[in-house]
DNA sequence: GTCTATACCCCGATAGAC
DNA sequence: GTCTATCGGGGTATAGAC
């Protein structure tokens, strides 16, 4: 049962224990996969029983994954919303958005990589409902890049097409980079595709 | 021990214990990561007794996972390779690469991809050997396509940079073509990263 | 809603015969 | 090199008091 102040979207200090379940959930789930994070090292970490577990989420660690996946669903989106909005020229916004998230990798000494990818990884052929809610996630972000190539005056067809690849190539650079742990591959994804973005705008004008 | 027909590297109808292993580890632990992957499932599934692997991989399930990366490693290169050959254009070659890419993993229902990333994420935190060995992988891998770019005539800075990229936006769309069941992003990539290596050897020329 | 206790199973790893 | 048996521990999930 949600609490009155959660229901009302009111702040306040203390978060409530399905909150600071699913949060730390999804912590874990992506710095250590779906098969390599307990439930009961969720229960510790979030300093609630297992029965509490349970109680919220009865479906089990399948349907907590899921939870964990919308929640990085969103955190990323609100991130990636910010940095989008970091330069009016979607170019710039892009290379900014991957040195932002080159940062981050480093500061968190290459473990907290993309929020979705660890967790969704070796579970898709057992659980459609992970699979599906990460499918949604990488959509989302999509949606959100798409939305800013629109803004700058891109075609329908070629915002959404580079938001692809925009997508596809963050999180393989952000992969790249976490096993060689080196930013390297972020900071050349954004800058080409910054240049690619520049290059399709030439060619459709 | 390896056979006599190991050693001289002759074709030989059946394979080693040892080789066994290894190929069943990497093709599990593709599809399921480390933590999903059972030992007592890799023994079964490569006909061979837990005893066996424990011979031949004393270090335990960390050293088989390490020789699993190795040999998909290998396997890998060799595909990017034979990729690479198909076009002596490297924009062409490319793109021909992540159509064939796309086509493997379509027909593998969408499980199969790449041979290193699942076993890898999730496990950089606590072996730093299997970080390592995907680190090796991911390097090689650049080298092939940075080596067919300096025969292409790109220079060397150009070169390195745009494998870089390239790279990682192959892995980046095969992420995203697994997780959403679609091989648009691994379509959308070839094409793309097509046009950003004619659109760099333009404005170096 | 929270807590403890526990059922039941499979994990990685080892021992030692053959 | 191969095989079987087993150890100790941790996994998910449940039961039921409070």
């Amino acid at each position: 049962m949600r609490t009155r102040a959660e229901r009302a979207g009111e702040p306040e200090t203390t978060v409530g224990t399905r909150e600071r379940i699913v949060r730390t959930a999804s912590r874990l789930m992506q710095r250590q996969g779906y098969d390599g994070t307990g439930i009961k090292q969720i229960s510790q970490e979030a300093a609630a029983t297992l029965g509490s577990v349970y109680h919220f989420f009865p479906g089990g660690k399948q349907e907590l994954a899921v939870e964990a996946i919308r929640h990085g669903d969103r955190e990323f989106a609100e991130l990636l919303t910010g940095m989008l909005a970091s330069a009016e020229d979607p170019a710039e916004a892009i290379e900014a958005a991957a040195h932002t998230l080159a940062g981050q990798l480093r500061q968190s000494d290459w473990v907290d990589g993309c929020p979705v990818t660890a967790t969704a990884l070796g579970t898709a052929a057992r659980a459609p409902d992970i699979q599906r809610a990460a499918a949604e996630a990488f959509a989302r972000w999509r949606g959100l890049v798409e939305a800013k190539l629109r803004a700058a005056g891109f075609a329908e067809g070629d915002a959404g097409d580079l938001a692809h690849t925009v997508i596809s190539a963050l999180e393989g650079a952000e992969l790249a980079a976490q096993v060689s742990r080196d930013e390297t591959p972020l900071r050349l994804a954004g800058a080409h595709l910054a240049q690619l973005i520049r290059a399709v705008r030439n060619t459709s004008s």
